[in-house]
DNA sequence: CGACCGATTGACACAGCTCAAATGAAGTGG
DNA sequence: CCACTTCATTTGAGCTGTGTCAATCGGTCG
């Protein structure tokens, strides 16, 4: 049961992409993931062999180094998220994936992945979605970068998070566990570790979030979503159990 | 001849983005694409029919609101580059597409797509890079917006700017036409128009690019490159003519 | 107990924003 | 061909959000 939750959260979040037949859940749950723990600060990826990872808890996140020792959080990655797919077609564009905070973390090789790709449009068609989705919030990543200010950023991280958290049962009732830094919220944000500070302070004061070392409790979700100008639109079909098809690779196997 | 441009742009752009097969061309080159001219700031997808477009000359861009009346641009597309791919797979995920200056596009319905891409393996493979792309792009993005102040950033993005442009074939020299508002500029870098304004005096001043109100020629490309911290890696898939393969829809075809 | 790391606080500097006004360029219509 | 409008660029002045630097505090671990 505890070897079976990679399975579980990879098909929890495949299964509100895409309509899955058992014929492609088995494939999933072929995949020859290896589960491993990994501590705050460890490498997730080794260099020499480039692959896929699935994460089971915690989190993950994609960075990039900027000018000098600055660092900016690309991407984010909560359980049943599957992170660097990117690479199975762009070889050598890593994300420089690392956990934020200690995180469960299952890696697939990129091979296996091909080879259940190559046996099922149907997945194949819902991993380029699950891309799509990832890039939709990239899109409000950026926005929110450019035009919001500090307070409304971290508020809409929060925002983000619960939602993507809910979706997938990690959180409850606006209550979940994060071991961040408060420099990973900054280097997340965009903004100086003092500055996350105290925009995490003010947060506090102003009862939005209950925020200590190891978990956080939103206290007041319609303030904290109308700071961080937060609409869940860009995550509906992160969270939408199952969307309504457009395009659909199977058809083609009718022939 | 005249006519062939849009289909010329394309190839241009996914010949570098996979080994496409003379029949994969004949598919591309039935797809029924619609050439207009758009104004600059006339709306392009109408919402009531969602569709891909095509950059055939000039540029395009995605958008997003935030806050009263603030813009963000999101994601920039120049000819040859397919804009709302994503809605193939995500409906209801418009981007908000809109022309920056006047600009020719072609419109694609996402049927016609649609159908193309059942037929081969291949080109759904190299549409799928393409937003692997994209989204390496939006990357790159977030960390400039996150990390650089206004000066790197506004530089960062002529860069961009350039490569791309070079890359299609429509920059030569480091010079190319632009019809952008400073406002554009500003609503790219997440800054305000006349912050924007003063950064562009100021690589006026500094002797790195002649910019006027419809062509910009750069002058010191090492400098440039420099204050904006660029380095063309994450546009490396973009540029490159033909990437190694690392997964190929196609092989399943062969049983 | 000492070492270390992260959270916190204060003081100060500055990049960039806002507001407001002036200038310039490009139509538009009489 | 000349007012007149409109829109983009430019300039100045003052304000503020955020960064930097530096010190302190608190917890954790060996």
């Amino acid at each position: 049961m505890e070897s079976g939750r990679p399975y579980s959260r990879l098909l929890n979040r495949l299964d509100r992409t895409a309509v899955l037949t058992s014929a492609d859940k088995q494939l999933l749950a072929e995949l020859p993931l290896t589960v491993r723990n990994v501590a705050a600060g460890a490498a997730i990826v080794p260099a020499e062999e480039p692959q896929c990872i699935l994460v089971v808890n915690g989190f993950a996140c994609g960075s990039k180094r900027v000018g000098v020792g600055r660092r900016q959080i690309t991407s984010l990655f909560v359980p049943g998220d599957i992170a660097g797919l990117n690479g199975l077609l762009l070889p050598g564009s890593d994300d420089n994936l690392s956990p934020l905070g200690p995180a469960v973390i299952a890696s697939l090789p990129y091979q296996a992945l091909e080879e259940m790709l190559d046996h099922s449009p149907r997945l194949a068609q819902a991993f380029w979605r699950q891309s799509f989705i990832e890039a939709a919030i990239l899109r409000e990543w950026i926005a929110s970068l450019g035009r919001r200010e500090a307070l409304a950023r971290v508020a809409h991280l929060i925002c983000e998070l619960v939602v993507r958290l809910q979706a997938v049962g990690v959180a409850k009732d606006h209550s979940f566990t994060i071991c961040w830094t408060q420099m990973d919220v900054a280097d997340a944000c965009g903004i100086s570790a003092v500055h996350a500070n105290r925009v995490v302070q003010e947060l506090r004061r102003l009862e939005l979030v209950e925020w200590d070392a190891k978990h956080l409790q939103i206290r007041n979700w319609d303030a904290l979503a109308k700071i961080g100008e937060f609409s869940d639109d860009y995550l509906q079909h992160y969270v939408r159990p199952v969307p309504p098809v457009r395009y659909d690779f199977d058809r083609h196997l009718a022939c």
